[in-house]
DNA sequence: TGTTATTAAGTTAACGTTAACATCCTCTCC
DNA sequence: GGAGAGGATGTTAACGTTAACTTAATAACA
């Protein structure tokens, strides 16, 4: 056998060429359009499996101006969230015929840039964005939805006229869950995951500072505590060490907070951590609220208050609308869709009765 | 401004034609490579940012043969260990100037072949594979190797004599897991995440019962348990809730193990969670061990006693292998790594002094 | 002054497909 | 028996690049 020599694979021609039939023939029998007869389809099936004929998807894309495959750019993979969202995406677009490739972007706006020329260079159909915003990137993101390539981000902002946009209704959930923490009797509420500064563009904390300012509750930025170094270096599942930071802050105030709210569930498990290290029960001497209930949620310990968002969901709406868009049919409109959250209450808020 | 209309983008021919040159000098230009005067580059890339010309990376893959693109196939992509290891193969191959295409692939042999398929489809210059083996899709795995599409394969069996592997040490990890509990005196310790009959394809579960015989404890296949339904659907971080489930059952055997091994941290987290559901006291009445080191791991509680594995090192070398692959140095060698895994002792099995 | 390099282009022919059109044959039906 | 309707091919011309070759002008050198 003349196994793995990296012989010139055979084309088109060449199966048409060895059973004296146009190469045009072959194609049809391949893609199982127009007219062959029996006869010719077998000799052409036989060909093709003795000479190992694999059509050239390159060509074939270049000739056909399509890919029937969508690009999908994530920040944080080792969140569940993003498997959620990435899983959901695939089979919404498998079951239309398409591929999903995707590029991982861990918040850098040289990442995302690079993950979207590349997929931007293979001609992808359209492209689903799912990291962070940034200044650099969106600007590029710009230019290519100017071009025409069909866009929709999800769980950020983006403003241009052809891109669809779907989220979790982040502020909400954000004001949920500092509102159950208000109802419980807590005033003085902490944020971990986000500097005061990221109040612009996080809608977690805004649904925070908005709960709190509803309840006439002064704002103190000394308790709204995020990374302390913003280096791009740190992975996006490093979380876990941010909320143990985070929470080790808070406890060092001299007035500490009575309960926290983290920016996601891995923050949360650093805060609890912290937490206990410090001798303190939870909830009775600090509640600790999480966003995402990722499967981790049931099993900390205590089980954690956390918010749901829906990311299957998330995930199908992007690509049907994604899809719509490719195929021409949402021209003229832009849609832009946000879902609602769900607090689950568990023990890290409310102890077992 | 006209923006958004999906006009045909300019070709370089459309560029060539309003400046008045031959396609091929603007291609140089756009390149960078053979002679282009000064003055006829500055026109040129005037025209290029004019008529927003982006060059079309179908028509020059085909033409040069390579897309300078890897595909990379992941199982369980919520695993922090996936993520590390997208993240180093990503690294290595950027900097040699390669982009990095990703598929997720639950377990499933369909999506397997389907990732395998659309890298092909798209003529990806090589292909890391990381899912768990299966029948079916090695089989294809095969075919498409020897076909000569340079393949390197992670954490998992395969043999072909031009595809490379790399992988930690799971035996010798599950061997070193299972003798720390020996050391500490247990004799009876559980197994969680695969059942028996998988012991000929986990080199974990190998490691576990090859220390027990070699301290001469008898095996138990109560002690072994699995996923209790082996469904395609369930999601590859549910694994908290295999490790729930496993847990429980352990713990309902007339005479339950002083100790367990999970296959991996999530595992062991859902097994924790179990344990303590039952009022047990980790590790006094029962010493748990995890497997991966997921950051996770610090911040469970108690902190979680678990096998290390150099995931970073892992997709380094599987780029560079492949790498070698795809220049074509490797030709006639294949090569087999296998890393070394390290064990970091926390409280989950011994309590803190 | 002729020979050789160097620079700056242009020309040609693929890369491997497929859409669109053209051709030829064989039925069927009034 | 002529018109029309498939059915079964073949032919042509792209899709948008770039490798390889050719041409031509200028510069450099003995």
């Amino acid at each position: 056998m003349s196994r793995n020599i990296r012989r010139k694979p055979a084309t088109l021609s060449d199966v048409a060429a060895t059973i004296g039939v146009a190469p045009m023939t072959v194609s049809r029998v391949i893609n199982g359009n127009g007219y062959v007869s029996e006869e010719t389809r077998e000799k052409v099936l036989e060909a093709v499996k003795k000479m190992n004929y694999r059509r050239n998807g390159l060509a074939r894309n270049l000739k056909r101006q399509r890919t029937d495959t969508v690009g999908l750019v994530i920040g944080d993979i080792s969140n569940p969230f993003s498997t959620e969202l990435a899983n959901a995406v695939r089979e919404s677009l498998s079951a239309r015929g398409y591929n999903l490739f995707i590029c991982i972007s861990e918040h850098s706006a040289k990442e995302d840039i690079a993950a979207f020329e590349s997929f931007v260079d293979h001609n992808i159909d359209g492209i689903i964005v799912a990291t962070r915003s940034n200044e650099e990137g969106d600007e590029r993101l710009n230019e290519i939805a100017d071009s025409g390539v069909p866009i929709v981000v999800v769980g950020r902002d983006f403003r241009h006229e052809s891109v669809d946009s779907i989220s979790a209704d982040n502020f909400t959930g954000g004001f949920e869950a500092t509102q159950h923490l208000i109802d419980l009797g807590h005033n003085r509420i902490g944020f971990i995951g986000a500097g005061f500064e990221n109040r612009s563009r996080l809608k977690r904390l805004q649904g925070y500072l908005s709960a709190l300012t509803k309840h006439g509750i002064q704002i103190d930025e000394r308790l709204i505590t995020g990374r302390r170094d913003s280096s791009r270096d740190t992975p996006g599942y490093s979380t876990e060490a941010i909320g143990y930071e985070g929470m080790k802050r808070l406890l060092s105030l001299p007035i500490r907070p009575t309960a926290v709210f983290a920016r996601n569930d891995f923050t949360a498990v650093g805060a609890i951590s912290a937490a206990k290290e410090a001798g303190l029960r939870i909830p009775q001497d600090i509640a600790i609220v999480g966003f995402d209930d990722t499967p981790l949620a049931v099993h900390t310990t205590p089980p954690l208050t956390t918010v749901r968002q829906p990311m299957k969901l998330q995930g199908q709406l992007a690509a049907e609308m994604l899809l719509r868009r490719i195929s021409g049919e949402a021209e003229d409109t832009t849609e832009k869709r946000i879902l609602d959250c769900e607090l689950i209450i568990r023990e890290s808020t409310v102890a077992q009765s």
